[in-house]
DNA sequence: ATATGCCTGTTGCAATTGCAACAATTATGG
DNA sequence: CCATAATTGTTGCAATTGCAACAGGCATAT
C-alpha cells in the first residue's frame, strides 16, 4: 500500500525495507475519534496514512476548530511542520478506525550520500512542493464569492481528481460545509438549487455531476 | 540583499558567490506592471526578489485573475513549480519597479555531494516547508465567515509579522480585497466601521491597531 | 422492534455582503 | 500649476448567507 505514496513509489522491496529503516518508521492503528496531535504539541514523525482517514485542522484564534485537509489512504500529513521541528498550533485526529505508518525526518536531514537517501531527500521535496500547488488551488476555492462558485471549483477539482463524473468525498456535509468555509444548512440549500437546476444529483457524500459545470472543460 | 533570504543566510561571501551558480543565478529588471510568467507558460526558474514586488495570482476558471500572493525583497515565488517542472495556471506580475534574482533549481536536483549542494537543498526544502506553513495560515483567514473576521485574523498575522501594531501592507484595498476574498467597497465599510469603534486607525496601505483585536493576545 | 443518536434537508428571518454608481481624495504627467 | 487618472470612501438596494429551530431519514445498539 505505501507504494501509492510518491515517497515511497518504484522502489524495490529491499530499497523499501532501507528507506523504512532510514525512516525510522513505526505502523500504528488509531481509532475512529483519537487525537493524533493536540493544538500545542510538536510533531516528532509525519503519518502516511495507509487505511482510514485523518482531519488535519487548526485552532482558530477564538479557539474554535477550522477543517484545512483531509488525508486519505496513500497521504501523507504533518511533513513540513516535521521537518522544521517547530510547532504550530494544528490538530490532527483521526476520523476514521486508521492506520498510520510514522515517519521521521532525521534521516533525510543528515549528511550521508548513498542513493536512497538522495532519492527520499528529493521525493521529500517534490512532495512538499506539490502540496504547495494543492493548497493554491484550495486557496482560490476558499478566495471565491459566492456558494455556488465554491461548489463549482470545488466540485471541478473532485472531477479532476477522479477522473470522471461521479465521486465520492471524504466529509459528512459539516465537513464539507467547513472545507468550503460556508454555512452548513447554507450548502445543503445551495446543493438542493444545483439539483433542482439539473446540474448534479447527489446522495450522501456521493456525486454525480450531469455535465462539467464550467465552460472550458 | 540576498542574505535576506534563508536559502543564503549566513553564507561565507564564496560559499554565496558559488550557490550563485550553482543555482545559474541571473539577476533582471522589470518594470511595473511587467508580466513575469503568464498563465499557459512553464516557469524555468524560480525567483527571489530583490527590490520591488511581484504579486502571484492564478486563473480563474471563468477566466478572472485571482490574487494568491505577495512577495516582497528577500522573499522568493515560483519554487514549487519550477522543482517540479510542470505547468500551472499562475500568472506573475511585477507591481513596482523590481530587480529579482533568477535561479534554476537543476543544480539542486543533480546528484553531487559537495557540502553546499547539500546545504542548499536542506535549505530549499525548508523553504517550501515554511511556506506550507504559511499557506494554512491563509487558508485560516479565508476560511472564516465574516470580513470583520478576515480582517481581524489578517491584521493580527501582520502584528504578528511587523512584530508592532503599526505596520504597512503590500497592497491597496483592491489588492487587500481580492487577497481576503471580499469585495472592495464591503472591505471599505468595514474598515471604516471599525475605525469609528476606535478598534484602529489607518491612512492608505499603513494600518495602527490600538490594540490586540483577540483576547488572549 | 424500539429507542437513541447522528446526519441531512427545509425554512423564516435578520444581518451581512456584493454590486453599482458616484463623490472625494490623492497621485501622475505635462 | 493644471489636467487627468487612479485610488479610496460612501451609500442605497437587492441578493446571498448565516443562524436557529425543527423534521425526516438512516444507522446502531439493546
Amino acid at each position: 500500500m505505501p507504494e501509492r505514496c510518491p515517497l515511497f513509489a518504484g522502489l524495490s522491496p529491499e530499497q523499501y525495507q532501507s528507506a523504512l529503516r532510514l525512516l525510522s518508521a513505526q505502523e500504528k492503528s488509531h481509532a475512529r475519534g483519537e487525537i493524533l496531535k493536540s493544538a500545542p504539541d510538536p510533531l516528532p514523525a509525519f503519518g502516511l496514512v495507509l487505511e482510514g482517514g485523518v482531519a488535519v485542522s487548526m485552532e482558530d484564534i477564538d479557539g474554535r476548530e477550522m477543517l484545512l485537509n483531509h488525508v486519505g489512504p496513500g497521504q501523507t500529513f504533518g511533513e513540513a511542520l516535521c521537518y522544521l521541528e517547530e510547532t504550530a498550533p494544528l490538530i490532527i485526529t483521526a476520523v476514521a478506525d486508521s492506520r498510520v505508518l510514522w515517519l521521521r525526518c532525521g534521516g533525510l536531514k543528515t549528511p550521508g550520500n548513498d542513493e536512497l537517501r538522495q532519492a527520499l531527500r528529493l521525493r521529500f521535496t517534490a512532495m512538499l512542493a506539490r502540496r504547495t500547488l494543492r493548497m493554491n488551488d484550495r486557496i482560490q476555492i476558499l478566495a471565491r464569492g459566492s456558494i455556488r462558485e465554491k461548489l463549482n471549483a470545488f466540485l471541478t477539482e473532485c472531477v479532476r481528481d477522479a477522473g470522471g463524473l461521479c465521486f465520492s468525498v471524504p466529509f459528512d456535509r459539516a465537513g464539507m460545509a467547513a472545507y468550503l468555509g460556508v454555512d452548513r444548512s447554507a450548502l445543503s440549500r445551495e446543493l438542493s438549487h444545483m439539483r433542482q437546476e439539473g446540474l448534479l444529483t447527489y446522495h450522501k457524500n456521493t456525486f454525480a455531476l450531469q455535465m462539467q459545470l464550467t465552460k472550458g472543460g
